[in-house]
Formats: structure tokens, sequence, C-alpha cells
DNA sequence: GATGAATGAGGCTTCATTCAT
DNA sequence: CATGAATGAAGCCTCATTCAT
């Protein structure tokens, strides 16, 4: 096994050994040790990936984040030019999907992001968001709005929001289908009533 | 000074000290020696008035959390029987105001209410904003909706997410007057897209 | 109600809260709080009879001895002159229901001796009984032993050494009556055997 | 130095150490932070072999028990059949010997024997002693006891109480030889009387 | 490189004691 | 005198991090 890939499985086990910790245990008993542990690494191996524990949770989380913002960002070049309720549907769609591909870490990670000092990290994706949402948004035929960015700010608010709020919520867990959809009706709705004619 | 008055006192102190250093060293640095010292208080007094650190979470969580969802209940139960639209505006408007009424604190708190502690205390509030909006929703003359919890729990997840999200984004926690213009635009958007007549 | 008769009554109270909390809690748990909330004080009076906590232990455990000595030594002087038989039963009896008189109390304060410095009063209560128990051996008539002292150490070692242990021996706390008569008889075969005609 | 030595080695550095404090500074100054100290290692160290301070005190305590509770057991086993006499100073005989073994541990632990946490295994230990004693009394040729168990608790009440409190008896520390041989005699004596031929 | 025992700073909590009311 | 809220030293324990093997 090459020297790569093997740093790559183990870096992959302790990011699962991690999620599941923060699953059954909370963000409180999340140690080190404990991580190392379930990965089947020792900690001293783990301290050779990642300096401290917040460079873990940090990396974790980007990992994630970034998945998520690759997704929607894709999600948007593919739609460039499209009618606006496509375009709407598209962006919301990926962003729940991509949430939900692995719907445990996303729930796992939402109790650490105000632990770590991840404040930037989330900032700086919701901005790739934002940004990519803007273009797409404005690159829709026949429309255009006042205020782009106010619209497009309250549009990822309000998905990236409400999705957090729909994982969080223990009654909603099961439903996430009929919320996707619901969102995706909510935004349509709302672009549409903010666009004028052009 | 009576009794009373002291310990109500104290108690604000202890709840302005967390809030404090929650927003200046953030959750993981928040001591209950720290929460005491910048109180003015002792430590001892401290734990006469909560049992534990999880127990002042809890009751300053509480304390926020509640003061918001009477808010919003009470603006609820004012516009019973309002258009939808006015209902919608009634309803955001007041979730936002009682956010902003204490913009620092709404801040600090959600750093703590991923706590796993306070996870039901969330849920359970979030609940209480839930039924207050459908109790409203149901209450809109001319209009009803095929499944009204849906429409409910998306309206509040997207206020509450929404409103979460622009209160953590440092580029926008200036423009919270445009993003409640724009929320309420969007909910009425929803629900009146939502809404079939009767 | 005198002056007098009210601080006894008080002592008492504080006494008796004491031996119940040292019962119900343990020594780890007994608390100069809880013991005057308890007795129906408040901590400040409690402070007021007793300057520290140890004070208190030491003045219960001091109470509490002395009633065993004084029960055993007026024994003894009640029996100076008696037959060897008649003076062993005589303080073998007097010992064992000295401390079965408060049981309870016993079976508390043997908890506590170790956590208190009360070795040197424990000490001196051992002598008070040796001295007697001393004293009335020499009196027995038509006998004497070779080495009184080491006899007497070791017959009040026995009482109270046994008498300790059938008291904190849960599988034995119900059947003193039978441990006294087994006890009497294994000091007077002691004391028999250890003795000479003179 | 290998694993499994440095283990022993450095428990024992421990039982040790929580031995000399418990001497100089009694029970109520061991604190997990002293005897850490004076055993040479750090507080982390000593809690990864003990998971709190009770389970060190269960530890060392059983250490200390057990020695003693397979010396008296091998010494009853061995003298099973021989004539009451010979049985009763071989029981007698091994048990203070034991004890003297390592009579400064014996000192200290006599001190933390009354500890709620370690009540049980007192007890549990004073079982074995007293089923050992049963057998060996029973097995005593030409005599027998009406009622062994009585018999036999008295006779261990006896030894061990008796021993408990001229170990603890600043006077008599230095006379422990004497002592024992008083406590020979009135086992002898007592078990000589209450039994009966057969 | 990998390991995991050892470290010790620092967090939470208790409770003896004081003192203003 | 009594009260009991306030104090803060000190105890127990955890866990991020290091380093000898």
């Amino acid at each position: 096994m090459p020297r790569q890939a093997r740093s790559k499985a183990t870096i992959d086990a302790i990011f699962d050994a991690t999620i599941q910790i923060l699953l059954s245990y909370g963000v409180r008993r999340l140690t080190t040790t404990r991580v190392a542990e379930r990965a089947g690494v020792s900690v001293g191996t783990l301290y050779q990936y990642f300096p401290h524990k917040e460079a873990l949770l940090y990396a974790i989380i980007e990992h994630y984040l970034s998945q998520v913002a690759e997704a929607v960002e894709e999600s948007c070049n593919q739609n460039l030019g499209q009618p606006l309720a496509v375009a709407s549907d598209a962006l919301v769609s990926a962003y729940i999907l991509a949430k939900s591909k692995d719907a445990e870490a996303s729930r796992a990670l939402y109790t650490v992001s105000s632990d770590v000092d991840v404040a930037d990290l989330v900032n700086a994706t919701f901005k790739r968001l934002h940004d990519a949402g803007g273009r797409l948004l404005r690159s829709c035929p026949h429309v255009q709005f006042e205020n782009v960015d106010e619209v497009t700010f309250t549009l990822m608010a309000a998905v990236t929001g409400a999705t957090r709020v729909a994982f969080q919520n223990d009654a909603h867990r099961e439903k996430l289908d009929d919320f996707r959809e619901q969102i995706m009706t909510m935004c349509r709705a709302f672009l549409q009533n903010a666009a004028v004619d052009r």
C-alpha cells in the first residue's frame, strides 16, 4: 500500500471515528484518545497527522464544508442560463442533497461548529455559496433583481439555516424529503416575487 | 437591599457575565470561575444559584429563548384572523425583533445552543414557535393549507435558521433591517404560494 | 426556658443530628450545614457552640466515650471485692450495655473515630477502662495475677475490640445478646485461667 | 525495565506512599495529589491505575486484607484435625503474625477501614476468617461446640478486635509479643470452656 | 514511523467558616 | 444573639499533549 494511500486511509478512519464519537458521546466526550482508539491507531499517530485537537476538528469541518460548497458550485455552474425556477430548484436541491449525503456527519458537525474556532471557515464557505448562487441568479434570462446581493444572502441564509434546523430537530429527521420540497417551493416563490422582468 | 432584589441582581450579573465571556472567549473557555469572577461574585455564590455549569447554561438559554417564544406567541395571538400577508409579516417581525432586542446575547447563545445538554430545550422552544405559528396560519381567513404542519415547520425553520445565519455572519450583522424585509418577503411569498383558497 | 437548659437542648439536637447524618449519609457527607439544618438551627448558631467541625466531632465522641467509661467505672466500683467470675461478668456486661444503650450512636461514631484526631481521647478513655478494670481485678478475693497489667490490657482490648467488630458487622447486629453471653464466657475463662490462688 | 514490572513498581510506590501519608497526615489529608507526589508519579499516572480515590483505597485494603486472610486460611488448613489447643494457637498466631508483618501498614489501614466504601470488603474478609476458623474448629478431634458459629464469631471478633486495639494503642505498640501470648491464652481458655467432649 | 504511558495544567465542585443584617 | 448568603481554598478528576521505547 503506497504511502499516500495509507495516509488517506488513516485520515479517513480518523474522520469517521470523530463523527461516530460525536454522534454517540457528544462534543464534551470527544477526546483525542477516544478518537484514536476508535480509528484503530494510537494517539501518537493521530498527532502525526493533526498538530492539535482543534486542527483535527478544523480539518474535518473544512472537509465536509468544502464538499458541500463544491457540490453547490458545480450545480450552479451547470445551470447557468436556466430559467429562474429551474435554477432555484437546482441550487436548493444541490445543497440539501450534499448535506444529506452524509446526514450523520452533518448532524454531528453542527454540534462542533461552535466549539472550534471555525467562524471564519463557515463565513468563507458561506461566501462561496453566496457567490455561486449570485452568479446563478444573475445568469437567469428575462429577469433581474433590484439588489441581487441582499436577495442572494437571504436565499442562502434561509436554505442553509432551515436545513440546519431540520437536521437538528429530532422530530423532523425522518421527513427530509418533504422538507426539501417545501424549501424548494419557498425559494422559488421568493425569487419569483423578488425578480423583475427585464 | 432586600433579599429578593439582591438575588435577582446577582443572577442578572451572572447571566451578563456569561454572555460577555461567551462573546469574548468562546464556549470552550467559559469556565465557572471566570463567570463568577466577571460577575463579581465568588464561585461559591454562583453554585448557590446554579447546581452545576450545565444548569447555568440551561437557565440562561431558557431565559432568552422563553422571552423570544413569548414575544412570538403574543404576536401570533394578537394577529389571529388577520389576512395571510399581515399574519406572516407579524410573525416574522416579532421573531426577528425579539432576537434583535438583545442581539449580543443572541449571538453569544447561538454558540451554546448546539450543546447536547440544551438540545431538548431548543427543540421544545421550537415547538412552541411551531405551534403558535400553526394556530396563526390556521386562523387566516379565506385560505387554507394542504398540510399545515409541513408548511409551518418549513416557515419557522427558515425564519429561525436564516436569522441565525444572519446573526452569525460577520458581514451581515449591520444589515439586519434589510434582512428582515427580505425574510418577510420570502415568507409572504411562500405562504401565498402554498395557500389555497377556501 | 433558662439559658443553660436551652443550650443543653441545642447541643443535644446538634449531637442527635450528627449521629443521624452519620448513619444516613456517612462521614464523607457530614457537613456542618447539614448538621445545623437537621438540628433545626443555623450554621452560625452551630459555630457559636463549636469553634470548628472537628471540635463538634471531638465533643460528641468525648460525650459518648465518657458515658461508657463512667458506666464501666461505676460497675467496677460497685463490684470491688466480688469473686472473679462475678466481677468479670459485671465488667463485660457494663461495657456492652453502655454501648448498646445508644447502639446507633456507637455504630455511627466508630466511622468517625479515624477521621478526627481523637486518638488521644480514645487512648485516654481506654486507660480509664483499663484502670477501673485493673482495680476490680486486684480486688478479687483469693486470687491474684502474675502481671495484672498485661491481663487487664488484653481483657479490655478483647472486650472493646470484639464489641466494635460486632457492632460494625452487618450480619451480627441483631445477635448482640448472644454475643454478650459469649464474650462474658470468654472473659471469665480467660481470667480464671490467668489467675493463681493466693 | 519491562512494562509489567514497571507497572508493579508504580503500584507498589503508590501503595507505599498511601500508607506513609496515612501515617503522617491522617485520612483527612490523604489527597490523590499528595499520594502521587509522594509516590514520585503524576496524578494522571495515579488515575491510570485507579479510576478514583475510592478505588485506590479499596485496592490497598484489599491487598493487605487478602494477605492476612490467606495467611490465616493457610494456617487453618494446615492444622485441620489438630487438638483444640494447637488449633487455637495456630489460628491466633497466624493472624497476629500476618498483621505484624507490615505493622505500619496495618496501623495505617485501620484508619481507613471504617470508611463506608470499604465496609463491604472488611465484612467479606471477616467472613473468610470466620469460615476458615469455623472449619478448623469443626475438625478438632474429641470435641464439639454447641453452636459453632457463635463461638467462631466471638473468637474471631475478639482476636481481630483486640489486635486492632493493640495496634492502635500508643502504649502497647511495643509489647506485641506479650499481647500475642495473652490472646492465645484467652482463646484457648475460651474454646476449651465452650467445647464439650464427644 | 508508530506506540501509549506519563504528564500536569486546569476545570468543576464542595464545604468549613465568616460576617453583615 | 441568630441567621444564612457569601467566600474561596482545596479536593477530585480529565484530557490534550509529549517522548522514550
